[in-house]
RNA sequence: GCCGCCAUAGCUCAGUUGGUUAGAGCGCCAGAUUGUGGAUCUGGAGGUCCCCCGUUCAAGCCGGGGUGGCGGUACCA
């Protein structure tokens, strides 16, 4: 038993993941259900696609290269072709519906939740496995459709028990941040790289402040460990411009449309832009979202495939963590236009809008709000093995149980009755069925209530007090054991 | 990826200027209590002091390298 051995494998958890025990999933199932019943009251169906996905199909091979991006996790099927795993429920949709294209209804609205993975550096709160719950509208092209999915978030945080208040649903269209570059000078493709250092730096506005945002526009940032970021090289000048568009977010969301429409007088871009975001607070207005859903033009989201509106949904609420520092939560979902990601695989461009909610951290959040998980379910009646011979006798007390719907375990470890109580009080045991040599001779069984029983313990200091009160425990007839324990479970639904 | 900090029992951590057999609290197991989860008392199990190399009569402690963890930053489609 001492023998040392070397052979032995390291029990570890890889980086970036985690184990989910059952009072975290049983509330993954509490939230997603919430969120389900959200979108089908929408109108949305349930569609599941795999975890996998051709690698070409996900848009991720690396540009001039044979090779995936370091970002996903990737594979060489035995045919040579790579796999991977998707990174997010967007792109394996798009791919869903151009395969599928003739047979669908359109628009075509859907939902769908699971697991999706990242190969990036792990942090509190990131992981490299995390859940995603989605919705989409495919062949939708106008703005009522993006007005609708935030609307539909609104509900589906209200739905998981965030209270209106405590969050907001941001807004702000592509076509504003494109306009702004227009006018520093920034379009044109000869200058993607130098707007694409602009769109990050936008977006690290909440982390890092607008003096922050102001120095990744200008030369750069040396942040606290002394690494310096190189930033877009803006002049003074175009960088105010930019900062000034960021605080366009006025006190209610037409004005701020009107704002938009003010910085950008001439066509273009940031003019639709504008046109498009006045159209979706107009709605959003009229639908009475309007508490809920704010323009916000500093709103950035993913780099690549949005083409319009684009929405993120924010916690508002502060909570402290156990050093009473603030956590921020930050952005819990988000979406918005991706008119050419279908169009990948087809001919004709197809219109769509969607958004994902991050099931994980709104649960990290949630928790946060709440306190810790909901106190663990109540598990199993269990039944006690007080008798090696008698066994067969007390698994046939299981079985009565079960038949009447009741959850019944027999102990089936080795030890003795003090350490059997102990694991029912650890599997959370609402009642222990006992029948020793005393019971079994008149036909009997205890039950004792292990809720009542603690906190009759409680009061309770005194050794031989304990032992003889033997509190919250009734000794009755064994064919009356189903109603007994029915009796005690009433006392803890 | 870059920068910094850290690594001693299941967990949280002590460990003196380098000096015998490395400790505590909590947790776990058991006994006190021949059939009762709590409380109390007593006892027990549990350690490659992250790994390797070096310095030294002597290393948990000093030096170098590695690995792992944490934080910041970058990337995050």
């Amino acid at each position: 038993m001492n023998a040392r051995r070397t052979d032995l494998t390291p029990a570890r958890l890889p980086r970036g993941f985690a184990d989910r025990g059952a009072a975290e999933l049983a509330a993954t199932r509490e939230m997603t259900e919430a969120i389900r019943r959200t979108y089908e009251l929408w109108g949305f169906e349930a569609i599941e696609t795999p975890f996998f996905e051709y690698t070409d199909a996900l848009g991720k091979f690396l540009p001039d290269q044979d090779r995936p991006n370091a970002g996903v996790f990737s594979l060489k099927d035995d045919d040579e072709q790579w796999l991977s795993l998707r990174y997010d429920l967007t792109a394996p949709l798009a791919r869903f519906v151009a395969e599928n294209f003739q047979r669908l209804p359109k628009p075509y609205r859907s939902y769908r939740f699971g697991p999706v993975f990242r190969n990036e550096k792990p942090g509190p709160g990131r992981f490299r496995q995390f859940l995603q719950f989605d919705a989409d509208i495919v062949g939708a092209p106008s703005v009522s459709a993006d007005a609708e999915m935030c609307m539909m978030m609104a509900d589906a945080l209200e739905a998981v028990g965030i209270r209106r208040g405590d969050y907001v649903v941001k807004v702000n269209n592509r076509k504003i941040l494109d306009g702004v570059m227009e006018a520093i000078g920034l379009g044109g493709p000869e200058n993607a790289g130098r707007r694409l250092i602009v769109l990050r730096a936008i977006d690290k506005l909440d982390r890092l402040g607008p003096e922050g945002v102001r120095a990744l526009l200008g030369e750069g940032r040396k942040d606290e460990s002394g690494d310096f970021t190189k930033g877009a090289g803006l002049d003074a000048d175009a960088a105010v411009r930019v900062l000034d568009i960021l605080k366009a977010k006025a006190a209610d969301n037409l004005q701020t449309a009107r704002r938009l429409f003010d910085e950008f007088p001439k066509p273009g871009a940031g003019q639709e832009g504008a046109r498009e975001l006045s159209a979706v607070a107009t709605l959003i207005d009229q639908a009475g979202y309007g508490d809920r859903v704010e323009l916000d033009p500093s709103v950035v989201r993913g780099l690549e495939y949005y083409t319009g509106p684009v929405f993120e949904a924010e916690l508002t609420f502060k909570i402290e963590d156990e050093h009473g520092r603030p956590i921020q939560f930050g952005s819990v979902g988000g979406g918005g236009r991706y008119d050419g990601l279908v169009g990948r695989f087809m001919a004709d461009d197809v219109p769509a809008t969607g958004f994902s909610i991050g099931v994980s951290r709104l649960q990290a959040a949630l928790r946060a709000l709440k306190g810790a998980d909901a106190a663990a379910a109540l598990g199993p009646v269990v039944v006690l093995a007080l008798d090696r011979e008698h066994i067969g006798r007390s698994m046939a007390q299981a079985a009565t149980l079960r038949a009447a719907g009741i959850a019944a375990e027999v102990y089936l470890g080795a030890s003795g009755m003090k350490a059997q109580m102990k694991y029912a009080d650890r599997r959370h045991s609402p009642c222990v069925v006992i029948q020793g040599s005393d019971e079994r001779e008149k036909g009997e069984v205890t039950l004792k209530d292990l809720i009542e029983g603690a906190k009759a313990a409680a009061a309770i200091s005194d050794r031989s007090e304990w032992t003889e009160s033997r509190p919250a425990q009734v000794t009755v007839p064994e064919e009356r054991l189903v109603e007994e324990v029915r009796a005690i479970l009433s006392r803890h639904v």
